[in-house]
DNA sequence: GAAAATGTTGATTG
DNA sequence: CCAATCAACATTTT
């Protein structure tokens, strides 16, 4: 979980479901990652109605009105359960809106980052990345392609896994060297962003309906422990770059 | 039972 | 200063 399409397929099953609905009581199981303390959050949140639940690179945003905005990362393995009969397991932080209804923020690892009052953030988020922009991030940059593109510094939302499958649908070896990489190939890695998470995205809403739950990979072209070859018969490579298995093909042409 | 797993941060080394 | 690597985080899945 946790990168860019299910994050927006997220924001918009929550919208749906919670928006307008007023918090009746936050529950803070793990407050090692908040920034403040559980009173002052219970204190900024609670009575308060969600307006709207938005999406910035690899975060949501709760939204309760102006200044009382709740940012949350999931890190590697948190997720976003609806409540049920069972109370959820590894609880970071549970939402209970007036009328029965809530979801839990869970975290085996309790790595999951909620943060109240978030800064604004700069750097472009992926999907509202331009080519100009895209350039100019590339331009004498001596670093592998994969590398920058998963620098939540440079762009924000793309993370191991849709890395290699932009790079791959590119036709670009992740092991480029992201300023050595043509124009021509520059304008393709552009529209391969755009269109990669934008097909998740849609195959994601379409999976997962109505419902929290759920992962869904099974588009994936390349990244896969399991696949052995991509739907077009090439055989998959895999190597680690930056201490993280990065999948890819002989057929993406490696620049430097 | 070992290894790897979608992410980030900070320390360290070149 | 920049780039690259590694460990750490806690548990499940392969």
């Amino acid at each position: 979980m946790a990168e860019l399409p299910d994050l927006e397929v997220f924001s918009r099953i929550l919208n749906r479901r919670y928006s307008g609905k007023t918090l009746e009581k936050i529950d803070v199981e793990v407050a090692g990652k908040l920034n403040v303390t559980a009173k002052k959050l219970k204190e900024s949140l609670e009575g308060h109605q969600l307006s709207e639940v938005k999406r910035s690179g690899k975060t949501l945003q709760f939204h309760f009105g102006r200044d009382r905005i709740l940012g949350l990362h999931l890190m590697l393995r948190g997720e976003l359960v609806a409540l049920g009969e069972k109370p959820p397991k590894f609880p970071v932080l549970i939402f209970h809106f007036k009328g029965g209804k809530g979801f839990a923020v869970t975290d085996m690892q309790k790595q999951a980052t909620p943060t109240l009052g978030p800064p604004v953030n700069e750097v472009p988020d992926a999907l509202e990345l331009d080519y100009p922009v895209l350039k100019k991030l590339l331009e004498g940059k001596k670093t592998t392609i994969k590398t920058l593109l998963m620098d939540q510094k440079k762009v924000r939302g793309i993370g191991n896994s849709y890395g290699d499958e932009i790079l791959y649908h590119a036709g670009i070896s992740p092991f480029s060297i992201a300023g050595k990489i043509p124009d021509e190939y520059v304008k393709k890695l552009h529209k391969s962003i755009h269109s990669v998470l934008e097909t998740a995205i849609k195959k994601i809403e379409k999976e997962n309906g109505d419902e929290l739950t759920g992962e869904l990979r099974d588009f994936m072209q390349v990244h896969s422990a399991k696949l052995k070859q991509t739907p077009k018969g090439e055989e998959i490579l895999s190597e680690k770059i930056g201490g993280r298995t990065s999948y890819y093909t002989k057929s993406q042409e490696l620049f430097h």
